[in-house]
DNA sequence: CTGGTCTCCTGATCGC
DNA sequence: TGCGATCAGGAGACCA
């Protein structure tokens, strides 16, 4: 499922090719996938109304991300933000529209067109998302956006220890399900929750408020080194996630915790342990990230 | 305010 | 081979 990584690695791979890039038209299948800032929710807009929001006329000038959430920036001054959700897909199609399943899906696609000898002048780029966790969010000025996105937690690729340890408070929830709050620090997901509590030996059902500011300083330098080097992998491919160009990512490999439930730590051989907690597979280490061992309040 | 649970949605997979 | 049940879970709604 698309995290930190796997966003910033598709808006890596988009970025080359729509930055620069003038949107010439879109086409709305599905009018539920589209949220305007601010107002109500698109359906019941007429589509012609969509297309400023979705940049239609405008220049794509950046892609910008924080946590799970890329945008567009156009030289209109709008913004557009994608979530992917869960199987959401952001694919850059150079040549006839994809058949079969594939073809499947995609809610918005817009045509764009650049002058640049490596693409044909004219291309599409669209939006897919069989399962609707993920949609569009249009905003009408960086501004909005910025503000928008002030609400989410520090991006986690950048994330320091004095950042986090403020975004945990006292709280005495779950160390994961803090780190799965979009507002304590953005872009972990699931499989990244489980993979930096691993690296910095904390149990996941470890009250968030009573780590130490050491356990902190280790869990968001763990953080950061983990969403970057997934980052540059390409992401975790499970199933569904692809870049612009339809690549899977290889972060998968760099797994110690997610989905190794039975199978041996890599640290210590102790097989890892699952519990579920909100409805989400959890894998730990029962030797390397002992409950009792955290500090008492 | 906080933290837990429910809900949305479809495709892949499993058991019989 | 077919088919129903189960599972995957991000994020917002909802509730105690």
């Amino acid at each position: 499922m698309p995290e930190g990584p796997e966003v910033e690695h598709l808006r890596r791979s988009l970025d080359p090719v729509v930055v620069g890039a003038f949107v010439r038209g879109v086409r709305v299948a599905r009018r539920g996938v589209i949220s305007i800032a601010g107002a109500s929710a698109a359906g019941g807009r007429r589509i012609s109304d969509l297309d400023a929001p979705l940049l239609v006329g405008s220049r794509i000038v950046a892609t910008l991300r924080h946590g799970k959430q890329m945008a567009l920036v156009a030289d209109s001054g709008r913004a557009l933000v994608v979530q992917l959700g869960m199987t959401g897909s952001v694919m850059i199609e150079p040549g006839p529209p994809p058949r079969g399943m594939d073809g499947k899906h995609r809610h918005v696609v817009w045509t764009l067109e650049r002058a640049d000898p490596t693409m044909p002048s004219e291309f599409r780029v669209a939006f897919r998302d069989p399962r609707r966790f993920g949609g569009l969010t249009a905003y009408g000025s960086r501004a909005e956006l910025d503000a928008a996105w002030s609400r989410l937690g520090t991006d986690g690729l950048v994330v320091t220890g004095a950042q986090l340890r403020r975004g945990l408070g006292s709280s005495r929830r779950p160390i994961k399900a803090a780190l799965l709050d979009q507002t304590v620090v953005a872009g972990v997901g699931n499989i990244y929750a489980d993979e930096s509590l691993f690296a910095a030996s904390i149990h996941p059902l470890t009250p968030a408020g009573s780590l130490s500011a050491p356990q902190v300083g280790r869990l968001a330098r763990e953080i950061r080194r983990i969403l970057n080097h997934a980052s540059d992998a390409g992401g975790s491919t499970l199933r569904d996630y692809r870049d612009a160009f339809g690549q899977p990512g290889s972060a998968v490999q760099l797994h110690a915790a997610y989905g190794r439930e039975g199978e041996p730590c890599v640290r210590c051989k102790t097989p890892l342990q699952g519990l579920r907690m909100q409805a989400r597979a959890t894998v730990f280490c029962p030797r390397c990230q002992d409950l009792s061992t955290c500090r008492k309040r």
